[in-house]
Parts: C-alpha cells; sequence; structure tokens
DNA sequence: TCCAAAAAATGAACATTGTTCACTATTTGA
DNA sequence: TCAAATAGTGAACAATGTTCATTTTTTGGA
C-alpha cells in the first residue's frame, strides 16, 4: 500500500498551483488570497503552507508556469521562418499576443514585487536567458560581425523595447490608436534595432 | 478669526502627502500603510481619511508629485539644446537619471495597479501627454513630412521603448553589463527610431 | 493482523492592516 | 456667548497572511 502519501502529495500540490493559476488569470495578483486558493483546490488553510512557504512563492510557482507558456508560445512563432528579420517580427508579436490573451498572468510575471532581500528565482532567470538566447540568434545572423558583448547588450535592448511597447500597449497609453498602427510599429521598431548598420 | 481651519485643513492635508511620499520613497510601494503614515503626520488613523478617501488615492498624489519632478527633470534636460536629436537623447538620458535617483518612486507609479473599475486619473494622463508632446516636437523636426497619426503612434512608440530599457536596467536584468554599455544602447535606440527614413 | 511512529490535514487563533464611525475638541459666525 | 459646523480621535470591525496544537491517515515492522 505504500505510495499514497506520495501521491496525495504531489496531487495536493498540482491542484493548490493549479487553483493559483487560476485565481491569477481571472482576478489577478491582487486577488490572489490563501483562503481562495484552499477553497478552489479542497483543502485547509493550513495546507497550503505545507506545499508553499508563502504567498510569494506560490505566486512564483504561477509565474514559471506563464514563462514556461511564454517560451512555448515564442517558440512555435519561429519555426519554419528562415529569414532572421521575419522570426524577430515573429517573436514581438507572439509575445505580444500572449501578452493581450493572458492578460492578468502576464501582469502578475512583471508587476510581482519580491522584498528587496528575495533575489529573483534562478528558474526565471534561466529562462529570461533562453528567450534572449533565440533574440541573439537571429540579431547575429543579421550583424554577424557583432562582437559577443555587443551582441550580449543588444539582445537585451531588443527585448526591453519590445516588452516597453506591450506594456504600454496593455495599459492603454496607445489609446486611440488602432491595433494595425500598433503592430506597423512593432514591426518598425524591430526593423530599426535590428538592421545591421551598413 | 476665520481662517483657521481652513490652514488646518491644508496643513493636514500636505503633512500626510509629504509622509507618504516619504514612506514610498524610503520603502517603497508595499510599505504605504494608513497608520504609519499618520503617525509621521502627528494626526490620529481617521484624519488620514478626512483628506484621502483610501490609500489608492493617496498613492495617486504620491504618482502625481512624481510625474511633476519628473516633468521639471526631463524639462531641464532639453534646456539650450537645439539639435532634436541631443534632444532626444538628453530626455531618455534625464528618464533614466530619474528612475536611478528615484527608484522607489518611480516603481510606485508604474507599479500601481489600480482596481480594473477604477480609471487611470485625469491628471496622469495629462502629465503623460504633455511628456509625448515633448518628444513629438523634436521627432518633428527630425521627420517633417510625418503625418500626424504617424507621429502619434511613433512619441508612443518612442516614449514606450526607452521606457521598457529604463525598466529592465532598474530590474538588474541588464546584468553583467557596465553603466557605460547601457547608455550607448540607450543613444542606439533613440537614434535608430528617430533617425527620417532617406 | 496490529500498532506505534511518521506524515498529511485541519481549523482555531494571532498579528497586521484598511476602513468605519460614534464621540470629543475646536472653530465659526451671529 | 453659544449653537452649529468642522477637525480630530481611537476603538472596533473585517479581511487576510501565517502559525501551531490537534486530529486523521498512512507506513513499515513485529
Amino acid at each position: 500500500m505504500a505510495g499514497i502519501q506520495k501521491a496525495k502529495r504531489e496531487e495536493a500540490a498540482r491542484k493548490l498551483l493549479e487553483a493559483a493559476v487560476a485565481c491569477v488569470a481571472e482576478q489577478g495578483i491582487d486577488a490572489l488570497h490563501v483562503r481562495e486558493i484552499a477553497r478552489r483546490a479542497g483543502y485547509s488553510v493550513g495546507s497550503v503552507y505545507k506545499y508553499y512557504a508563502d504567498l510569494d512563492e506560490i505566486l512564483i510557482a504561477v509565474n514559471t508556469i506563464t514563462l514556461g507558456r511564454i517560451k512555448a508560445v515564442v517558440g512555435e512563432a519561429i519555426i519554419g521562418k528562415d529569414d532572421p528579420m521575419d522570426r524577430l517580427k515573429a517573436l514581438a508579436r507572439a509575445y505580444h499576443s500572449f501578452a493581450l490573451e493572458n492578460r492578468k498572468l502576464w501582469e502578475a510575471l512583471f508587476g510581482h514585487r519580491l522584498p528587496d532581500d528575495r533575489p529573483i528565482p534562478e528558474i526565471h532567470l534561466k529562462e529570461n536567458a533562453a528567450l534572449l538566447a533565440v533574440i541573439g540568434q537571429s540579431l547575429l545572423e543579421l550583424s554577424p560581425k557583432m562582437s559577443a558583448e555587443q551582441l550580449e547588450a543588444r539582445k537585451r535592448t531588443c527585448f526591453a523595447a519590445v516588452h516597453g511597447l506591450v506594456l504600454i500597449n496593455l495599459e492603454n497609453r496607445f489609446v486611440g490608436l488602432s491595433g494595425e498602427v500598433f503592430m506597423r510599429e512593432m514591426d518598425f521598431l524591430v526593423e530599426r534595432l535590428a538592421t545591421a548598420t551598413v
């Protein structure tokens, strides 16, 4: 009969995390409460703390899932695209689409403020680096002579700029402008940043 | 003897707001508590609510002050600069400097999540538009033939991209790269976005 | 099969915090 | 001088994160 405990542990951790993801996706980061997670998952308040140290840790787990989804979406977006500029534009569009379609989860990912003494989790840094690597690959094809240090900086610049556009767009600060215009601006941004100097 | 009440009202509102600004500047948005504000300003908890409807309203007032400071800093940065490209680079640098030197206040400005049903305050939209106008001015000098609609979109793009760089830089995601390299990237970004198509 | 130790699960209790409100103190204008 | 208006208070309440003593379930060996 051995194995029940292990199964219970895994099921509880999974159910609690799923409940947390649902909370955030539906109502946003500020509506993520321990009692609501416990209720949705069918456990008591105390049980939550047997699996996660605190709410921050739960949110980190939620954000890890979101990062994974972004990675998947972004990976699919560049499949079969030979031209590096096309790939970069597709990356930006996929990133923007994900943010639009998973607004609350995306906001939670970038809006979660950890205490000053708490470092950004290793896994998040790793996923972030993977995304930068995909960008770097295309950039290097476009500018083969670029130094390693330049490339490191440039891929961060490209990511940050696109991220900024998506962020401001989500906050409705592009108000009055159609989605079509926004898309053109994204393409313009990518093209300008990624084109090699002649 | 009439006038004591008015003076008291103004003093209380000012002291409470100053206390709130200090709280945020020192410890960040998550450390902004009604009891702490009241204590610092020398009032009771209840008094806070005679001047501000809730914490959100206090934070909006704090952010209004921050926006004013950004406007001032940015305004000074372009004084005496004739070349529009120089002005845009100076704008970006000033924006970045302010964020670095007023980290917690800057984070509070862009990290404050209002409830979904609460609109962004009018004054913030107005200040934001003023900042965009300054950008638009220089952009138009560089590309006089740009249409009004294009200009509207493009100034948002420029702001958003610079904002993204500053944001990612503040989150230490440019880790390993010197401040010098970052500055060069900012200049590169502005130059690429603002240069007119030949 | 039975049972004591280990693990899982519970929910009451506590501390913190935003918010309200009945009450007291001060100011006003006549 | 005084009643109404305004300013100010702090106890009380509700919501929420977190802890922990207690109960229930599972385990592995006698």
